[in-house]
This record gives structure tokens, C-alpha cells and sequence, in this order.
DNA sequence: ACCTAAGCGAGACGGTACGTCTGGTCTTGGC
DNA sequence: GCCAAGACCAGACGTACCGTCTCGCTTAGGT
């Protein structure tokens, strides 16, 4: 999101250089897996941009801004909600996809842009609303979707769901207290998500919690 | 953990000042708080704290550890397990101290290390190993106790409960995402360990949980 | 002197803005005096011309070439040497008007401009030929006058008597050293060309004077 | 002058790198001459000094400043008045020897210190006061000698007759006007100290003026 | 009534230097 | 041997201008 979206009516004027916010955007990302978040400096990315740094800041206010946006150009489209007949499976496949993201380059993006978020009141808005938010609108889209499948509880409250399925995702990213594998992801879920919940119709071996 | 385990024997020589190290991370402690972790310069420490910044420098390796020894003298005894005839209630009591703990002063300085560690895996490491680590072992203790008192099922993997009861209130610490509230611990607890579980008559057939 | 002299036959095409010219001339002048040669942007003279930055450029190459014009503009036509029978009164009340004009806005411009010149020069060269030697080339005319008509010694060097006589006004304008009154005027006045070189009686032994 | 006068008692702490103080004012004047006042970078001068930039903030406020301490360095002890039996001839050498720096690099110093105090108030204080009120006073104490001895009429006024003698010289210094050669010097002498000054008895063609 | 070319407003761009700030190291003299 | 004081190196920061450049609109005179 460079600042052009404030620009609502860029009549006239030389046409900003749309291939330089390409450029910028996967030099950013390039710099930032190759000697991390706080070493990249605007003027290293400028450089390898072949932009003037001046560019750079005409666009994005600051550093933070800029990995942010080459964060969402990269991962944005990528880690969607399924759409299948069950809401639960979908949800957990995305939980899956999640993981995988969060082992490789969008894992330490994550990593660094909610820790820089922590000093940054802003960027922690915007890491939010656009990163954050986003993806739990459309989980509780989903959430919602598995209660009137009758795939779970009526009572139950999503954000409170929400916070313990992912919760632990970003808990290990964070901390780096375990691994971030698919099987881990099937566990939280079996602790989180028993079978009780799920009504018991397909919850043989993990013996039925009916309500 | 000032460096002073480094020194086996000040024979001789001008003692130490012991009333500088208290100084120095009272001043950190303050200074945090005033104007948050980022905005906290050495500088700005020694000079409230009335000593010279190579003092600092001669004990603490950097900014970070010195408020990492700074938080931890503050609440590092604060936060324990009550001793409890339940281990359910106690780790229920222990998380409503822990959401307490958040909405005041060591939550800021918890997501602040914890951000901070994201680039400093030195501290990052000091950070699990000095904080999260003993809390952790300490639940572990009373989670292993709730199995053999049977309030929880034999196959609870403690790691994936821990990360789901407590993965939730970093997560909002970090995020800003909603209230550290006690009635979302309770909300927390409800979903996580539904009352179907404490009375372990399902708790069977779960299988061993993986990582 | 805008650019306008370079295009022979603008035969076609939307005719120049003749009044933006004055317009910039115009606010050049008084961003000058309110904030100084210095802080003074094409920026600001664009903005409070009510005109493009690039349309300023199109007529001049630089800052100091505008504000330069605009020096001239104002002051061009204002200090002349005025046609009296006595050649040396002309001179001293030149002066006067001079001082005058230096004690004003046209000091500080030539301040600025004479200083803008010792870095650029172009600059330099432009200061020259169309304030410096304008004034000179009139002075020389008067002196020689004088010294026709005996009031002056026919030896006289001008080059040098103006110097002498002017030098000083200049020094006292860069310096800061002393006031630029009138009364300085005959005080200088009196100096250099002593009533007794008015006379005649004792120029003869001094001889040509070299460059 | 660097900022060192500010600190009354340095009693501890690392000593001031004197070497870097000569360094800096070194490079400072080699670039000057090099490539003007205005194309010489702080940056320029830190790295051909082998120093940091802070190091230079740390002792000159600006480049004005630098050069300033640079340009006293070399030229200070350099232009003084001799001592001879006859305080006109004192000054008539001296101002040979100025005119003889105008022509080499204390000229263009003197130039781009100048002009660059017009846009720089402490910076004209500090040329006027450490630079020109420094050869001024020297020079009104030869020139009420001079009075004293009956070589100067005792109603002169030492302020305008320097101005009248010195004007010139920083009059074609700054606008290129003429030449700054000795034979303008000696022009510049007779037409402001005519022998008629000299009370008449040693007018002939100029001279040995005994006393 | 169109065509066409120059003037213009708007604003993006590359570039340069600025002066500030901080981190972390090093060097002295005093206690 | 510890300490206070403070100079030092290093390097990023964000800002301010400069002068250039590209657009697309406007405005006549030529046809």
C-alpha cells in the first residue's frame, strides 16, 4: 500500500514509475531473508533497486512500511480458506498452510514485522487490519459456517477459538519453543477440537464428546 | 545476571558498587515505562541512573539484557503456581495472575523483550530459557500432576495444552487483538478444557499427541 | 533577462504568460526579504507565484539568476548619476543615494547576490556586467567630466578613485563594520578627495597611476 | 577555535585527539582549493582526515565554522603590520602583503568566508571579530602613530581612511574587477595619502617619506 | 472548425548533503 | 581494579532542495 493510495485523483503530473514499486518491494524481501529485518537499510534497498532513496520515502514512510507491503505482495493471495463441504476441514487445512508459511520466508517476515510492530503503534495497526484482521474475518466466516453445519457448538465464541488454534502457531514462531510441523498442527487440533465437538458423528477413534 | 560471575576474586582493588547494579535497573525499569523500549538509550539510563554508561556496558552486554534482568527482578518471583488440592484450579489461578501481569507493566516489558529477542537471538534465548521455560516447567509439574489426579486424560501432551491455554494471551498481548480480561481466561479455559474433559470420561482414546 | 531572448519566433502555440514573469519577480523580492536569500526554495517562489516550478525554470537557470532580475528590476532605473554642472557633485550625491539604497532592501540583494556570486560564476560574471560595470561605466563618464572641467586633477586614475570611493560603502555593507549614513558618505567624501585636490594646486607631482 | 573553549575543565575522560584537530583543518583547506567551499562535504573532509563525521560535529557547529578555524590557521600569524620607523610605510607594506594573499589561497578563503557570512550571522560575527576587527585594531594604533609622529593630519579618521586604503582591495577581491597587483596597491596609496596629506614638504614625486 | 505546437501545472524522479542520534569501544585520571 | 567522564568510530536516519523529466491540459494562430 504505497502512499498512493492517499492520491485519489492523480490528474496530472509525470506517471510514477509503477515497475520501481515491483523493484523496491522484492528487493526488500530479498535483503531482509539475506541479512535479516534489522540490518536492511533503506539505503541498501535503494541501491539494489537502482531507486534513489528519496524514492523509497516518497512512498513508504519508513523501513517497516516497506517490508510490510513486500510482505503482503508476497504471502497476500497465498494462504486462503479452502472452500469445501466441511467449514472444520477447511479451516484445518488452512491451519496447515499457515505452518508451512510460518517455517519459510513469510515466518520470519511475520516474525520481524510483529515484533517491529511492538515499537511501532502504527505499523501494529497496520500489521493488524491488514494481516491479522483480515484472516480472521474469514475464519469466522468459516467458524460460523461449521455452527449452522451443526459442525460445532452453538455457544461457541470464535475469537476465543481463534486465539487457541493459532495461538500456538504464533506462540512457537515467537519463541522458537517447537517445531511448526503439520503434525503439530493436528494436535493443537485434536486438543482444541475434539471429536466431542464435533457431534460425535466422526469422531470414532478419538472416542465422542456429545453435548 | 550481571557479568559479576565472571569475576572469581576482587582481590583488590576499588569494590564493586552493589548499589549501582539496583540503580541501574530501577532506572531501566522506569525509563521503559516513561517512554517505551525503543525510545530507552543507554545514555539515558546512566545518566539517571548516575553512573557512567561504560559502567553499564562493563555488566550488561547490551540495552536488552539489561531490562531482561530489569523485568525479571520485577515480577520474577511474582507469577507462580498456587499449591492447590486441584492442579486445574491452580493452573486456572496461575493464568487469571499471568492476564493480570499483562495489563500492567510487565506486559509491556514482555512484549517488548519479546520483540526485541526477534533480532537478538542471543536474548532470544535468554528470553525462553530465563522466562518462558521456567513458567513452563513449573505447569508441566502441575499438569503431570492433574493426569495422575485424573482431572486430565492420561494423553494430554502438556506442550500442546500449554501453547493452547497460554498461546491465546500472547497472542493479544502482541496483537492488541482484544481484552487480557479475566473473563477471557475464563472463555479461554472453557473452550480448551470443556467441562467433558475435567471429568476424564473421554479423555481415552485421544492417542498420543505428537510434538 | 528571462530566457525569452533565445526564442526567435514562437510563431505558434499558447502564448508565454506575460505576468507571470512580474508575478515571480515580484514574490522573488519579498520571499527574499522576509526570509532571506538563503531559505528562499523555487518551492516557495513557485507557490506563492501561483506558478509551476518548472515554468520558472523555463525562463531562468537558477535561483540566483531570478532573484538577481528581480534586483534589477527594482532598483535598475533608481540610482543614477544626476546631471549637475558640477561633476563632483553629481558623484557625492550619487553616493548618498547609493548609501541609501544599501541601507534598504537593494543592500540586502546585493549581499546576497554579490555573496550567491562568489560560488557561481556565471553568477558572478552577470553581477558584474550588469550592476557593477552599468554604475562604473556612468561614474567614469562623470569623473572624466571633472576632470575636463578642472575640478579633478587630470591625472586622476577613475578605476582607482572609484574604488576608493565606493570600495569603502561596499566593505561597510559585507562587514557590518559601520554605519552606511550619509554622514559616512562625506566623511569618505572628504577623505579622498580633499578640498585641497579640488583646488588643483597639489596634483601635479602625482603622476599616471597604473591600472 | 574549536569547541574545546566551551569546556572550562576537561579533567577527565579520554583526551581530545590533537593530531585530528590539525588533520581536519588540513583536509579542510586542501578541498577548499581543491574543488571550492561550496562542492567541500563535511562527509569529504571526515573521510580524507580519516575521521568520523561525528568527531568533526563534535568540535565545529558547520562547515563555515571548520573552514573558518582552517583559514585562521594558515593566514592568522601571517599579515602583520612590521615594525618601522614610520607608521605609513608599515602600513603601506602591510597592505602589500594582503593584497599578495588576496592573490593566492587566503584570497579565495576569504572570498567563500565572506560570502558565506551573509547567510550566516554567527558566522559574519566570527569573521568580523577573529578576522577584520583583529587587522583593524593593529592598524588604528600605527595610524594614530602616525598622527602622533605628524605623518597623518591629526583630524584623519582612522575608520574611513582603512576603509578607504582596504575597501578597494575587498572590493575587486569579490568582484573581480581589476587586478590586485602591488602597482595597485601603490595607486590605491597615492590617490588616498596624497603628499598633500603628508603636510606638503615630502610631495614631490613620492619619495622617501622620512619622519 | 479543425489542426498543431508551444506554454503551462502538476508532480515523480535521481541525487547530494545535511545534522542528529545511538550503539558500542577505547582511553585517561582519580579513588 | 573499579569507576566517571567523555572522545571516538560507524552507520542509519529522515529532511530539504536542486534541477530534470514526463505527462496531459490549455490556448491560440494557421489553414
Amino acid at each position: 500500500m504505497p502512499n498512493s493510495a492517499k492520491r485519489r485523483k492523480p490528474i496530472r503530473g509525470r506517471p510514477r514509475d509503477k515497475d520501481a514499486d515491483a523493484r523496491i518491494l522484492k528487493t526488500a524481501l530479498r535483503l531482509v531473508e539475506r541479512t535479516g529485518f534489522r540490518s536492511v537499510s533503506m539505503e541498501a534497498i535503494a541501491a539494489e533497486a537502482h531507486v534513489a532513496r528519496t524514492t523509497i520515502y516518497r512512498r513508504w514512510p519508513n523501513k517497516a512500511t516497506v517490508i510490510m507491503d513486500a510482505f503482503l505482495a508476497e504471502v497476500g493471495p497465498g494462504i486462503a480458506f479452502p472452500e469445501l463441504p466441511s467449514a472444520l476441514e477447511s479451516l484445518r487445512i488452512q491451519m496447515k498452510l499457515l505452518a508451512r508459511a510460518f517455517r519459510g520466508r513469510p515466518g520470519l517476515l511475520i516474525r520481524s514485522l510483529l515484533a517491529e510492530a511492538q515499537f511501532d503503534p502504527e505499523l501494529k495497526r497496520a500489521f493488524r487490519e491488514r494481516w491479522i484482521m483480515k484472516r480472521r474475518a474469514a475464519a469466522q466466516v468459516v467458524i460460523k459456517a461449521g455452527i449452522l453445519a451443526g459442525e460445532l457448538p452453538a455457544a461457541t465464541d470464535p475469537d476465543v477459538l481463534l486465539d487457541a488454534l493459532y495461538g500456538g502457531l504464533y506462540y512457537r514462531l515467537l519463541m522458537g519453543t517447537g517445531s511448526l510441523s503439520d503434525a503439530y498442527v493436528e494436535a493443537v487440533w485434536r486438543t482444541v477440537l475434539r471429536s466431542s465437538r464435533l457431534k460425535g458423528e466422526l469422531g470414532r477413534p478419538m472416542g465422542s464428546v456429545k453435548r
